[in-house]
DNA sequence: GCCACACTTCTACAGGCGTAGAAGTTAGAC
DNA sequence: GTCTAACTTCTACGCCTGTAGAAGTGTGGC
């Protein structure tokens, strides 16, 4: 049991700490603000209070001074995999290929990056290929 | 504007009504149950009164009897895809692509789907290079 | 040793969502 | 015409999320 999947405030939060950490509650406000979300002081500490009982995150003792730290508990790759995983079940009913048909569709991707997946594409295809 | 995201009961509810429509409260109640969520009564029909106001769905008038029936007024692909949309900038920032590689890594695609797809691949590469 | 300030803790609240009971209404049976 | 069963309307409530003020605490400056 774990990594939960995070609301959209603890994922900006996440986010924020899986670029750098550990970090203070003021950093990260002042990283979510420089990024559009402007909070009180007061409501991002309540947050990250609640992303470690949920154990999203993991308070550190202070090296100097006195603010507390804090780090990820849980990685990049787990959670938004977990996220996608969900959101394949809930709205694709579970169809990854649909998703991505779907992506095609409305994705604007440019000839690199088509280029770059359909190598993918081949490695995979060889790959469950005998 | 139109096509609010749906919450996650909602979509069940359209998803139902975009297999088959108009239906009664009764019907959808039904076959939401079938698939394993079994409300009371009155909780669907709380939820299509909401839904009716979000202009999800519209309420018709009974032919016989005297249960309203239910239409949905956004499309499947209309609101998924603006799901889809809503996720990737979330999650992964707008990158289409990073979603598709991280598809590819979780998601067992067969060898059929994976053809299928690097057939659309290469249309699409055809469409963007000159 | 005391003070100011930064930081934390505690508490609260509003809005959305899921859920459903109680009370009211109406259609059809007879 | 009356009754009943089905259906709707009204109301409510608990939880979660986002938000933040007020009050408490401790550190470093001097």
């Amino acid at each position: 049991m774990a990594a939960e999947t995070p609301t959209e405030l603890e994922l900006l939060i996440l986010k924020v700490l899986w670029e750098q950490s550990p970090l203070t509650a003021a950093e990260i406000r002042e990283t979510l603000a420089q990024r559009g979300r402007s909070l009180a002081h007061t409501s991002v500490i309540t947050m990250l209070q609640r992303m470690v009982v949920k154990r999203q995150v993991e308070q550190l003792d202070p090296v100097e001074g006195k603010a507390f730290r804090f780090s990820p508990l849980v990685g990049d790759k787990q959670v938004t995999q977990g996220m996608l995983g969900d959101f394949v079940d809930r709205v694709f009913d579970g169809s990854a290929e649909a998703v991505i048909l779907s992506l095609f569709d409305v994705a604007e991707l440019n000839a690199e990056e088509l280029s770059n997946l359909r190598k993918l594409l081949n490695k995979k295809l060889r790959e469950v290929k005998p």
